[in-house]
RNA sequence: CGCGGGGUAGAGCAGCUGGUAGCUCGUCGGGCUCAUAACCCGGAGGUCGUUGGUUCAAAUCCUUCCCCCGCAA
């Protein structure tokens, strides 16, 4: 079965190499094009680049999919299927209709639920304990094709996105490999999604970082679990706007109003929660600095504890 | 050259309108205590990221490079 392979971050490089080491016969590689990234804008190649260049697999970069170019290409490769994840484009459907068994997906969520482009960080904001990966068929409307297969895994109390990414791209992989081999073998299942319970997972920018302290601890908790690698919690402290990378639990009780600061020693800094509870800060992040446990902060930056 | 912050004892910071370095924690020794992450006394530990320069004198001013961090993508 000849599969052309689109994607592009590391999420789908893993997918890509599962394929690989499956011995599915990759016809060729999409991916965006190199785009400059990091300090000093330098160009760098997406992860699923890399990764076909290291097995010599052709890539191709094209700036457009609508220009017809692409879909000629796509009809040169003569592919039986095409394997999507993640790979931040749109597909015509002109080329999701080419491939005689269609255009595959894997998505980081058990659909219908999170469908768009943030379905792993949004089950760990919201506190989901259960979460999990989908293959489904590509349709026109965004993440609403038939499933195929689903894969579930539970979520650690303090598992961040970044953790939970991980995991599931070999979940993914591995129930890609899956389905395409049934769909090879004519045994792959074919779900219609219940569009009635389908929710969105928006992209998640800079005005969900604040933390607010009139939330119970786990709230926070879950947000500053999800809101890693990026775009990171944030606290005030004296002026200070702190990046907040990890928290614990306290059995501890408080008359002090939420966001008032209760104590501060070695095992972090507590502040107070809604109804009285507490949460302690224990890893953070000063402006210009690397990231250090609240011990380490505290050395430099003594806080008064009214 | 996309914008900006930073590299000072094991850790976190101060000093940076120039005169060979200080704080907190840790560490070592001693003391106090039923005991302690508490308290008291004392000690060790730093080529102040790197290169060159200005100066009588630089962690402090200028310069080269390296590394770290945030923003923006």
């Amino acid at each position: 079965m000849r599969v052309v392979f689109m994607g592009t971050p590391d999420f789908a490089a893993a997918s890509l190499q599962k394929l690989i080491d499956s011995g599915f016969e990759i016809a060729g590689v999409f991916t965006q094009p190199d785009r400059p990234k990091g300090r000093g804008m330098e160009l760098v190649y997406p992860p699923v680049k890399e990764l076909a260049l290291r097995f010599g697999l052709p890539v191709f970069q094209p700036e457009k999919l609508r220009d017809g170019t692409a879909l000629e290409l796509l009809r040169q490769l003569k592919p039986d299927v095409l394997a999507v994840v993640a790979y931040g484009r749109i597909l015509p459907d002109e080329i999701l209709a080419l491939p005689r068994y269609g255009a595959v997906n894997v998505h980081g969520s058990l659909l219908p639920k999170y469908r768009g482009s943030a379905p792993i960080q949004w089950a760990v904001l919201n506190g989901d304990k259960i979460t999990g990966v989908s293959t489904m068929y590509l349709a026109h409307e965004m993440d609403s094709g038939d499933i195929i297969y689903t894969a579930e895994t539970e979520i650690g109390e303090f598992e961040t996105s970044g953790e939970l990414f991980d995991r599931l791209k070999d979940l993914g992989a591995g129930l890609l490999v899956k389905t395409l081999e049934d769909i090879r073998a004519g045994t792959a299942p074919r779900t219609p999604q219940d569009h009635s319970r389908a929710t969105y997972a928006p992209p998640l920018d800079k005005s969900l970082c604040p933390i607010h302290w009139n939330q119970s601890p786990r709230q926070i908790v879950k947000q500053i679990a999800g809101l890693q690698p990026w775009p990171v919690a944030t606290m005030e402290l004296e002026g200070t706007v702190y990046r907040v990378f990890a928290a614990a639990y306290t059995q501890n009780r408080t008359e002090k109003a939420p966001g008032s600061l209760v104590s501060a020693g070695k095992e972090g800094i507590e502040l107070a929660c809604a109804n009285g509870e507490t949460l302690r800060i224990t890893q953070l992040q000063a402006p210009g600095k690397k990231r250090m446990s609240a011990a380490d902060f505290l050395r430099g930056h003594p806080l008064k504890v009214e």
